[in-house]
DNA sequence: GTATGCATGTAATACGTTACATGATTGT
DNA sequence: ACAATCATGTAACGTATTACATGCATAC
């Protein structure tokens, strides 16, 4: 018997990166045990809703999270109409999750996922030490500096060739990675000065 | 014979709406002529690589493009090994690429795709009439105002409920999306201020 | 007795990602 | 002789999106 990478591959080595989607699912429910249907509702009716809705793609994530033991249901009831399933992570879930939130901040994080690196932040509080949290906002620091720096240099150099509108399209972006920039600035001297 | 919503119904029907990656190209080509090879250049070595890059995805959308008739090989050479296909958005394409620039700009844009947005201001220099330009840039401030509105909203209610670090992330959010606002306040003013 | 909300799911489809394949030309 | 670059693609895989299905309970 080969273990090529297939869905059998899948079930038996669970190394492979969880989605953004299931990391918050089991932040979640590190906050709080409960069914998929109160998941659903914290989607909808909060910010995160900008990652994700419809139960199209949060109940598919709860039964891969489950056949690969990181949530089990802890009990089952009937409240009203259809029985509901209590979620909670396993102890391999937590450990999944805080390598998640643990996980260093490159430059791809920048350019290609600085939503999911705030998500990360924003599940930080309470489940990884302090020192981690700043950590991260030190590598995003540096990381934004490094991209900020590149997207100005592009502009300086390929002026002559943007249109105006591309130009300040540019512009805009890096306008938003400053804001971020500052923001992570202010936030980690905030943090040190709530530990003193 | 049925018309199901398969492959076939595809081809036949080509209203479907077009992926972001699909318009970026019918903008690059609209631009200049070229073959795959240096519409991927382009990704990689421009912020347009915050969208995508990889021959994967792009020669793929194109081969869905020119199915759909939307570009055309106008030329194909023999520059230097393999042959190079020069492509050319059709009458149908340019069309296509119009109505993409000229979308309105609604609240889900802004929640969920806010960089398609500014992609589409960044291609209207020259391929869309001022008017439409200046209208993109007021529908975006309204549903910045309105969303703005709407995450202040919730971090006064949602307050207690939220961790500190979770609270400082859609603090974050707001920034952004501030920075965002003053940006599109700035360059509507810079526009008017030109054509005078 | 009909609509709405709770609660869980499946099926079809399509796209992006990753990895690989191919083959000619240019430089060393 | 070998590597790198030009140039175009295919195959496998996984996930999100959309739409639909189900069935109980409650409110009107």
């Amino acid at each position: 018997m080969r273990f090529t990478r297939d869905s059998t591959w899948r079930t038996i080595v669970t190394m492979r990166r969880l989605t953004t989607l299931e990391n918050v699912i089991l932040g979640l429910l590190r906050g709080r045990a409960q069914c998929g249907y109160d998941l659903r509702l914290q989607f909808v009716a909060t910010p995160l809703r900008h990652f994700s809705d419809s139960p199209g793609s949060i109940y598919p994530a709860l039964a891969r999270l489950r056949r690969a033991k990181l949530i089990a249901i802890v009990r089952s009831g009937h409240t009203s109409g259809r029985r509901t399933q209590i979620l909670e992570p396993t102890s391999a879930g937590k450990d999944a999750f805080r390598k998640w939130l643990s996980r260093p901040v490159t430059r791809a994080d920048v350019v290609w996922n600085l939503d999911e690196v705030l998500l990360r932040f924003a599940f930080s509080g309470g489940f990884v030490e302090k020192a981690v949290v700043l950590r991260i906002l030190d590598e995003l620091q540096l990381e934004l500096e490094g991209y900020i720096a590149e997207l100005r240099k592009y502009l300086a150099t390929a002026k002559d060739e943007l249109t105006l509108t591309g130009y300040l399209a540019v512009q805009q972006g890096v306008e938003k990675y400053e804001a971020s920039l500052r923001w992570a600035q202010r936030v980690r001297k905030e943090i040190v000065r709530r530990a003193a």
